[in-house]
DNA sequence: ATTGAAGTGCACGATACAGTGTAGTGGTCC
DNA sequence: GGACCACTACACTGTATCGTGCACTTCAAT
């Protein structure tokens, strides 16, 4: 690294050396646009257009098209995948497992999320940053929530793994596979993830019984 | 449509106006390369040159690049989801599913099933043609044959749609989860196709508990 | 006002690839 | 031997698209 800036320079105030809303425009044109086509359906000059900008603009900031599409996927994976969900000790096991349920299906079925979820397993095992990104944002924060519920329940530690994976699985199949596998494009999409993750908590709660 | 060769020719026997074995090669290279590839990043000077063929012998078979692909998808979904069951009555429901599941699961994660489950999901809500054809030769055949071992057990016919599709699910996850997302590409692939559908055997009856 | 970098517009090089046209070859049937 | 047809070899058209080069403009900071 030749970071001359830090060694030489006084500290000046810089402005930006580029704009950071013309950086949003470009990033966020690029996440329509991959998404809606797929990184080989994509095209630089569309992106571009859509963002309005020049061409030479997106190439200023991002040195090629694989390294764009890296960015969009990672803030996309980070975003789309994300969802809040805070204990409460007050509730009953099946009211906080069905809350968690409903945070993590509604932001994982929205069309944009099964759209990125098509580009993750189509592209996945050719670029590794998409599988990485993949199990850091989307599934390892599902996994370690489950287990926080699980842990303060007096349940077999020895099978939390086993549970919360499973627990993964129940909520999401079989709504998920219809909507990545056929593109049903449902009218009524919240009245199926409701349904879901009632009939998945069911299930779960069946297979490892637990009171409370 | 201007047939003459119906009306005007006497029922000669005609020689094949292509030969089969061409039409074999081409076929075959072309999946291994659309698998491999997928449409997109596959070429069909590609396809030609690993067929032994020349190009226009391809596109005198094929009028396009998207027909080629859905003759080789259609043939690879019947072929590689396609699995052999017999049901025995002597046989416990237990091993009755079992063995089913192992026929399933042998079929269907086996590496070439899972680059072909890849490009159902990239492409499926573009090309009508694959996702029927995978809900026809991969997903039905499953369904209907759980459902007739469930038939022959006084099992309540109003839950056998549900349970089979829940039979599904869980005999496939987590395994195919981790197949198709992350190509784990595990040396030990029989080893858990055995330990996945053990435990899928063993929650299905968890949650739809029927004895004999 | 001057300066310098960010940005634009546009042409351009390079490449890849779908699909076609055609002259010629070789085998098969009559 | 002649007609026919599948097949080949290969040049070729057309087009799409990544990525670059460059002259020119805009605009903020000094």
């Amino acid at each position: 690294m030749t970071d001359l800036s830090k060694n030489l320079s006084p500290p000046k105030s810089y402005r930006p050396r580029h704009s950071d809303a013309r950086t949003r425009r470009i990033v966020d044109a690029a996440r329509t646009i991959f998404l809606e086509s797929g990184f080989d359906g994509a095209s630089m000059d569309e992106v571009a257009l859509l963002a309005g900008v020049s061409k030479r603009t997106v190439y200023n900031r991002y040195v090629s098209k694989e390294e764009l599409f890296d960015q969009v996927a990672d803030e996309a994976t980070r975003q789309l995948f994300s969802f809040t969900f805070t204990a409460d000790p007050e509730r009953s096991v099946r009211d906080e497992l069905l809350a968690l349920a409903m945070a993590v299906l509604q932001s994982r079925l929205n069309p944009d999320s099964v759209s990125l979820l098509r580009n993750v397993v189509f592209r996945g095992h050719r670029m590794e940053s998409l599988s990485n990104g993949h199990v850091a944002y989307a599934y390892s924060p599902v996994i370690t929530a489950i287990s926080e519920i699980l842990e303060g329940r007096k349940f077999d530690t020895s099978r939390i793994i086993d549970a919360a994976s499973m627990f993964f699985v129940l909520i999401r199949e079989p709504l998920e596979h219809k909507l990545v596998y056929l593109d049903h494009n449902p009218a009524n999409l919240d009245a199926l993830i409701v349904d879901q993750a009632q009939k998945g908590v069911d299930n779960f709660l069946t297979l490892f019984p637990l009171e409370s």
